[in-house]
RNA sequence: GGCCCGGUGGCAGAGUGGCCAUGCAGCGGACUGCAAAUCCGCGUACGUCGGUUCGAUUCCGGCCCGGGCCUCCA
């Protein structure tokens, strides 16, 4: 097993040694959803990404010595916003999304978070924050509101690397009137009586937008600094710099965080895929196309740094990949209960900054070696540890043979009418009538159905 | 305007101061009744101009091009 972790910190701009604070407990906060629509594919890239590194950290520190926090936020603006256009309940519209959210999440194979705490289930811990921000001059009031004071925080900017004048140069932040400075954001916001609140020492209202996170994260991976922030790159400013300010102002501590990832953007013809844009695909539109192995696959693809083109040749180019595996195992008789065996391969690969395409070429590796085995029991071994290697990537975990038949969505035939068109071409075989067995293959190919005889005298197929 | 990334063979995508990524596609061969799958073999790849060096795709600088952040955004 690799002994040595090394990560991208986006603190440093470099590649650092991990080590956690407390080996039994690494501590890791990835920004979750907001819940208000289905998630697309630039969001599912997180959740694939980070799911990898929480399933390398248990591997290296042990299942028990890991605790992921992934939250849920379900008061937000946009969802007020959402719920009226609607015309349904907030609650409504945010249980729902949840349940959808999960279902994604699932369908990519990620790893339920030891912690997914919900952002209305924590508004003490907001208000408590807040107090203390306002209790050592971090923050004030004004107009209602509760704004954390950008300029009482010297060390401001260093994750994104900006300072204060570049701030002010940029001119686009709107300001408004009560703020002492342009760059101050709101840590708690008055409530109409139509919109969702809370009560507080500020009268009714709800929480700004980057409380929530440090509220949260101190809740389940306290105490400060704990030691992984991930999220996406869009998230580093303002977002992540100001949950920043806002807990290590709160709690005296020099940093929230040890290390910062971010991933980086997916893209839809060389553009970085936004709501904002209008060219997002939600990750069920393609679960109705994909196996969502395939959509994982071509998720952990490329470095998780480097952007990400989202194309129906990069998907189809996964499912092939993932073709060429499964037919390993299927060859091997290796079964979905199976758990195969490591080495260790991948997790040396992903030791280094999580490369996922070196670990993919791992795979391959494999493959090659399992497919020029000259024994069946070499084979079988090779195929097995091909398995084993690909469950830290949270592949290969599926039925080879199930999978190879399903893979593509099934079109005219039947798995049954299939297997009778098989066994009249097994008869026309045997007597040597190959144009009837030609034509019947034919027939099938034409549906989307690919055979392969073996030499046992069975015969093999995949929808393709 | 400020800050940050990146430009690798037909495509996708790693990486390294001198030797191999890997996969897909293509070409040739083996195997097969024919296929499919698989195996074997084959490609003057590193944006551009300079610099450092015995030697640079890899280090440094200029330039060109692309993307991102500075505003809700994974």
């Amino acid at each position: 097993m690799a002994g040595e972790l090394v990560f991208y910190n986006t603190l440093t701009r470099r590649k650092e040694r991990f080590a956690p604070v407390d080996p039994r407990r690494v501590r890791m906060y990835v920004c979750g959803p907001t819940v208000y629509q289905r998630i697309h594919v630039g969001n599912a890239r997180p959740l694939v990404v980070f799911d990898v590194l929480f399933r390398l950290l248990r591997r290296v520190f042990g299942e028990e010595h890991v605790v992921y926090v992934r939250n849920i936020t379900d008061i937000d603006d946009k969802i007020i916003e959402q719920a009226k256009k609607n015309g349904e309940p907030i609650e409504a519209l945010t249980a729902r999304t949840t349940r959808d959210f999960h279902r994604d999440a699932e369908a990519l194979s990620c790893l339920p978070p030891t912690h997914e705490p919900k952002a209305t289930e924590h508004l003490a811990e907001m208000i408590a924050l807040v107090e203390v921000l306002l209790a050592k001059g971090h923050a004030y009031e004004a107009d209602g509101h509760v704004l954390f004071h950008v300029p009482s925080m010297p060390a401001y900017g260093r994750l994104s690397g900006r300072d204060r004048e570049e701030q002010i140069a940029g001119a686009r932040v709107e300001v408004a009137p009560f703020k002492k400075d342009p760059a101050d954001f709101v840590l708690w916001k008055p409530s109409s009586p139509d919109q969702p609140g809370w009560e507080s020492p500020w009268g009714r209202g709800r929480p700004g937008w980057h409380i929530e996170c440090s509220a949260m994260a101190e809740r389940y991976l306290g105490p400060l600094p704990f030691d992984i922030h991930a999220g996406g790159q869009d998230l580093i400013f303002p977002h992540h710099e100001n949950e920043i300010a806002q807990s290590c102002c709160a709690r005296g501590t020099e940093l929230m965080a040890r290390f910062w990832l971010h991933n980086g953007f997916v893209q839809m013809a060389g553009e970085k895929m936004a709501k904002s844009l209008g060219n997002v695909v939600r990750v069920a539109e393609v679960l109705e196309r994909y196996p969502g192995e395939v959509v994982r696959l071509w998720l952990l693809s490329a470095h998780y740094r480097q952007p990400l083109e989202c194309s129906e040749a990069a998907l189809s180019e996964a499912r092939e990949a993932l073709r060429r595996w499964y037919r390993v195992l299927a060859d091997a008789g290796i079964g979905a209960e199976d758990p195969g065996e490591s080495e260790g391969r991948v997790a040396e690969a992903l030791s280094d900054d999580l490369a996922t395409p070196a670990a993919i070429a791992v795979l391959h590796g494999l493959a090659t070696e399992a497919n020029k085995a000259r024994s069946a029991g070499e084979r079988e071994a090779l195929a097995r540890l091909l398995k084993g290697e690909a469950g830290l990537l949270g592949l290969l975990h599926a039925d080879p043979v199930a999978w190879l038949r399903h893979a593509a969505p099934a079109r005219a035939l039947s798995d049954e009418t299939i297997e009778r068109m098989l066994a009249e071409r097994r008869e026309a075989r045997k007597n040597r009538d190959f144009a009837r067995a030609d034509a019947i293959r034919a027939e099938l190919e034409a549906a989307g159905i690919v055979l392969k005889d073996r030499p046992d005298g069975r015969t093999d197929w995949e929808r393709r």
